[in-house]
RNA sequence: GCCCCCAUCGUCUAGAGGCCUAGGACAACACCCUUUCACGGUGUAGACAGCGAUUCGAAUUCGCUUGGGGGUACCA
């Protein structure tokens, strides 16, 4: 009895601990891109994965703007960020648009904020001031690589005394303020090795000695990307900070700005980097780059934002076509792979087919209609084009591939291509179109008896020892003016009878002459 | 140069010492279906980068080599 209740008592002690845990630290992650450019692919997976593992814990995505470099910044490109997000379905729960309890999430709405920051670290003597020219710097490099010696800043400013940093002023000098990473390191680690516990990767560790005392405000009173981002995950209560590979070596920096400040270090993942087929960087000469590019190509945002979660994560029932929600309730972070993985577009297309088949009819119709611009969809009954969609659409890898699979359902004639000009040549052709238009001038032209018609003048020169696509052939050549297509059927059905009497007659005639 | 990370079919991946003569998906190829193209179906081919070490046993652990990627800014 005794011991059942003192298991009940630490039953409930264990249990009330791990509530506490888990309300204590929200999940809390974060998208930072800086709008120097449209949202690129490789952004997007990562906003996916943090967004994953958002709603797998719970927790609130956040979306920051980092426009710390105005020079590169544009409206555009922050609204065309704000678009692709949305239209992959990666909605934030606080950002600049719609507010949140730690904004303002733009970074240069904030600056009156970080120099506070920069003034406790300055007082906590984590950080100095730096008169260093960029000439200066520059020449410290150029010895560096000289003597083929890595470049570490050399703290020529770090023990300036007041006097000399007066006169420095009084030239007309502005000092830049540089984060100290010895001291603080130091002041936390036993060594100058710095390791974390990376959420992907495992074990991340530097020598620190190596890094250089960085820059965490310009001259010019703007703060630098390594500082700004984490006075804003501090601020913003970022629990999580999951981003590309390439941010591993800021991660060191920044968590001794955190320990610095005696903030909370966030856990952090980093995901390996998406290649090029050359394994080089993804970049505009390899094609698309940008989430809104790969739309108006034609490809599904639903597509998109599956294939790029298969880059370094796979479902644990195999099954690979899967909606974002699903993705999310399967999702751990940790099961991520660490390495890099290249942007194949054939995985892509296949998918991008797959989900344009699960659409529906009436989807299709307005999702085709930005690429069907070139013709006359008028032309066309709502019956018609409907019909139209549902033959065409199967084949179809890009939306955007609708443009050339239909141009033979509008204008009077067709344009007849190299393939279906020599069928047309060949005396079978002209035999069974004649004999199509003899027998066809009586047909009731619905989609229904023309089917029960065809078959039975396929039947007919079948038993003549023509093959039935043989014979369709020349139909088809003589209506579409090509060898392939949509259901011949329909087709007929939709033209109707006098488009297509026309385009055989033309057809005969044409091939006759030449 | 220096530092860090990564390494299974062409590509994305499964694989946590025996379940692996390594599984799946895309692509490729072949065949079937079919009024064409496609879809779909059925098959075929295709990988543990190399070398050492640990172990009765290694794709899985360790070391080295090689290859690839990233970083090295008063860019983000």
């Amino acid at each position: 009895m005794k011991i059942i209740f003192a298991h009940a008592i630490l039953f409930v002690l264990i249990y009330e601990t791990r509530k506490k845990d888990i309300e204590m630290s929200e999940v809390r992650v974060r998208i930072a891109p800086s709008p120097s450019g449209n949202l690129h692919i490789g952004t997007a997976r990562t906003a996916l994965f943090n967004y994953l593992f958002a709603k797998k814990n719970n927790g609130k995505f956040v979306l920051r703007i980092e426009d710390t470099d105005a020079e590169r910044t544009s409206q555009e490109y922050i609204k065309n960020i704000f678009d692709s997000l949305k239209a992959l379905g990666l909605n934030w729960d606080e950002g600049p648009d719609i507010g949140g309890p730690y904004g303002p999430y733009t970074q240069s709405e904030r600056f009156d904020i970080y120099p506070k920051y920069v003034q406790e670290l300055l007082d906590k003597g984590f950080a100095y001031e730096c008169f260093c020219t960029p000439e200066e710097l520059e020449a410290e490099k150029e010895e560096a690589q000289k003597n083929k010696k890595p470049y570490v800043y050399s703290k020529k400013c770090e023990n300036l005394t007041e006097e000399e940093k007066a006169k420095l002023r009084a030239e007309g000098r502005k000092p830049a303020i540089r984060f100290n990473i010895s001291k603080a390191q130091k002041a936390f680690h036993d060594s100058s090795i710095l390791e974390f516990d990376d959420l992907v990767k495992g074990k991340l560790h530097v020598d620190t000695d190596l890094l250089g005392d960085f820059v965490i405000m310009k001259s010019n009173g703007a703060p630098t990307y390594n500082y700004a981002v984490v006075i804003d995950d501090m601020l913003m209560k970022i629990s999580h900070v999951i981003r590309g590979e390439d941010h591993i070596s800021n991660t060191f920096k920044q968590i001794l700005i955190f320990e610095a400040l005696g903030a909370e270090v966030p856990r952090f993942g980093h995901l390996g980097m998406i290649l090029a087929p050359d394994r080089s960087k993804l970049s505009k000469r390899h094609g698309a780059t940008a989430v809104s590019e790969f739309v108006e190509k034609g490809y599904l945002t639903e597509a998109l934002i599956n294939f790029v979660a298969l880059l370094g994560w796979s479902p644990s029932d195999g099954q690979e076509i899967k909606p974002v929600e699903e993705i999310a309730a399967d999702f751990r972070i940790n099961e991520v792979s660490s390495s890099n993985s290249i942007f194949e577009y054939d995985k892509l297309n296949w998918m991008n087919s797959h989900y344009i088949k699960m659409l529906s009819i009436p989807e299709l119709k307005e999702k085709l209609k930005p690429y069907l611009t070139k013709y006359d969809l008028t032309e066309l009954t709502d019956a018609q084009y409907t019909r139209m969609v549902e033959i065409t659409y199967e084949p179809l890898t890009l939306l955007s591939d609708i443009t050339d699979a239909v141009p033979y359902f509008f204008g009077e004639d067709v344009e007849i291509d190299e393939r279906a000009k020599e069928t047309l040549e060949t005396e079978t052709a002209q035999e069974v179109l004649k004999t199509f238009m003899d027998q066809a001038v009586d047909w009731d032209w619905t989609e229904e008896n023309l089917h029960e018609k065809l078959e039975a003048f396929r039947g007919y020169y079948k038993e003549k020892g023509i093959k039935p696509k043989v014979t369709m052939w020349a139909i088809r050549a003589a209506v579409t003016g090509r060898l392939c297509g949509a259901d011949m059927t329909a087709i007929l059905a939709i033209i109707g009878k006098d488009k297509t009497f026309h385009r055989v007659k033309a057809a005969m005639k044409q091939t006759l002459q030449s």
